[in-house]
DNA sequence: ATAACATATAAATATTCATTAATATATTAT
DNA sequence: ATAATATATTAATGAATATTTATATGTTAT
């Protein structure tokens, strides 16, 4: 791995470093949703949604699409909850860990 | 996935958000290795890469080990490594995908 | 054109974080 | 005990980031 590659993961894990923008993907991974419907769902101000929606658009991972005043967020590459799933199994199993011992 | 969840992710995932954290989890991988020898590998000062062992402790995913003067650190759970290989094939094939179109 | 609504942007603030320089702690050998 | 080496910690600094408040932009309907 050249250096090139070591920022490029590190910019993409920046996208999950997160709690709010981590919900905000999760939201947008079932399909389209509108700004207002992820605020709705996520109970976060709308300034905040924008702000991380624009990060995740800065990272690739959402696609955009405008329909009316309304503009739709999705997730464009599903692997990334993969890589989430992941990390929650090996953030449980480590702290398990650490209390066994 | 709740609250809680989140939380472990997003702390999990900021380990991986900069660069030279990423070089030294792939450094410790390959089984112990001490401080001066990280700093000797990666050209990295010798409190800065400290500071991000210390980090990598609070995160679990390095284990500790001393030997005489020498303090040795290895990685705890390779799944992290599937992680950060899964983000570099993202990333690249975002950026491809982005370029494409 | 105006009103109403959806979204984005800007400014301001507080917090976190990476890095460096300087210093402290701990271990080994003399 | 002293010197030398390995590592950790502290303080300082600057940059990045999350959040809020206020405002602007863009779209639709009247």
């Amino acid at each position: 791995m050249c250096n090139e590659h070591f920022q490029k993961v590190a910019f993409l894990a920046k996208s999950l470093s997160d709690e709010n923008r981590l919900r905000i993907i999760l939201c947008v991974s079932n399909g389209k949703k509108s700004v207002s419907g992820i605020v709705e769902e996520l109970g976060l101000s709308q300034p905040l949604v924008s702000h991380h929606l624009k990060e995740l658009k800065r990272s690739l991972l959402v696609n955009i699409e405008r329909n009316g005043p309304f503009i739709y967020y999705e997730l464009v590459d599903h692997r990334i909850l993969d890589v989430v799933k992941t990390l929650n199994t090996m953030a449980t199993d480590l702290l398990n860990a650490r209390k066994t011992f």
